[in-house]
DNA sequence: GCAACCCGTTGCGGTGAGCGCAACGCAGGT
DNA sequence: ACCTGCGTTGCGCTCACCGCAACGGGTTGC
């Protein structure tokens, strides 16, 4: 619709992955360098994009305008304090996902104690699928599963669950028991339980999940910490009006 | 230079601040709603901006590009678990703030244990004379000192310092003990302690600061603190490569 | 030392992308 | 029944933006 906008935005996708000069930039859009350098400049007016050494980044207007963003978020906001807590008690990573159209998105993330890395990051979105959140979020949103039902569900692992009719199972069993497992279905050798937040209407548009790598707590150790996170997404719900059970 | 660009980032930055709907974003701009429609279907697209019930918001994309630069900062990445340690041991927030081009921006905050909300944010920027961090560069960083000689130094609370030479003053002590100190310069009731990080050539171009309200922590506690947090800033410069004393 | 690059940058015209306009469908409120 | 304000669509006009070509300044190579 309109170009030079699409431009843009194809722009900072390239320079969010990596820094570029012009002429890759120029390059990678299929433009004459001048039309790459006048996109650039202008982004560079209002802070999207910035000069460095070696080329062009994007700005800090995008961080803080994202952060805003998120700040704005009314799950988020309530939750914060209470998967701070949980952190502090488990130790583990904590995940806060909400559904966005028809995207789970994580919103928030309490870093493990331990220096182990792993790959996750806020803003991105969760496989519905192959995650915790995900399942859980499935489990109790039955028009979701459109989204996955006819679609060809990808294998991340071995363990991860391609047949719709095993999934259709294992979304009956989780809205039964009231919480997800997810062990090595999207990557291998790490672990996670989740749970669902309720809104004040008493649906589940997000969740929450205590993620490990195998090597620091197995299934059975997260099990244990069901507990612990039943009451913390509990309580999550009631401070978004939840009144139900 | 590109017209439509530069609605669009104005109109992100609208959202960003709050959702509006179409009139609004139009008669904000100055152009015909039909205008404005078309830049926020292009923006939505490219999952820059998404349609709620009462209007518009801005889109995960942005998000999820602003985490992808934020991690793609090494300082940050390099950082970020001694800040964990120490926001471990005092209990205290934590910001990291890293100079980018003349801005000083917050690109980390480990939050404090108790629940008392204190208003910052990853990606503001901060002021360079009235803030632990933004001392503690100008100090290490004499050609920065141009931003703060002419202009008129803002008033934030009773405690700014605003005088040109009170504040070089300030400046060349903080050179010297090593770390700075804001005792309400910048809110009122708020106090901090902070230190410079080193790169390997021996710049200082970020800083670490420990940060509480002062009916939590007065000046005197936090400096209590200053071992624990000068070890945590050498410890980074020397993860960055510097070697000095 | 000069030449050959590659970077970012700057006028300059032609043209088509995108603008404003006007009109429509649809909800929700009075 | 009306009205108001939302999002949406088709249609010409025009000016913003594109590509071109040339320039200045670094760095590299022989």
């Amino acid at each position: 619709m309109s170009e030079g906008v699409d431009r843009a935005m194809r722009v900072l996708e390239l320079l969010a992955r990596e820094p570029a000069q012009l002429g890759g930039v120029a390059a990678d859009l299929g433009v004459h360098k001048s039309t790459a350098l006048r996109l650039l400049q202008t982004l560079e007016s209002g802070g999207f994009a910035r000069r460095t050494d070696g080329g062009w980044t994007v700005g800090l207007r995008l961080i803080d305008l994202a952060q805003q963003a998120l700040d704005s978020l009314d799950v988020r906001a309530v939750a914060r304090p209470h998967l701070a807590a949980l952190g502090r008690d488990c130790g583990h990573t904590i995940h806060l996902a909400q559904l966005v159209d028809d995207d789970l998105v994580y919103v928030d993330k309490i870093e493990a104690r331990g220096q182990v890395r792993m790959y996750s990051r806020i803003g991105r979105t969760a496989p519905l699928h192959a995650s915790g959140v995900g399942k859980v979020v499935l489990a109790y949103r039955p028009q979701l599963t459109r989204l996955v039902e006819g679609a060809a569900l990808r294998a991340y692992t071995p363990a991860t669950i391609c047949d719709p009719a095993a999934l259709r199972a294992e979304l009956t069993a989780v809205a039964e028991q009231g919480w997800a497992a997810d062990d090595g279905e999207f990557e291998p050798l790490i672990t996670c339980v989740a749970a669902p937040v309720r809104h004040a209407d008493g649906s589940v548009s997000a969740a929450v999940s205590v993620t490990a790598p195998t090597v620091v707590a197995t299934l059975a150790d997260l099990r244990r910490l069901l507990p612990r996170l039943l009451a913390t997404t509990q309580q999550i719900s009631r401070d978004l009006g939840w009144s139900g059970p």
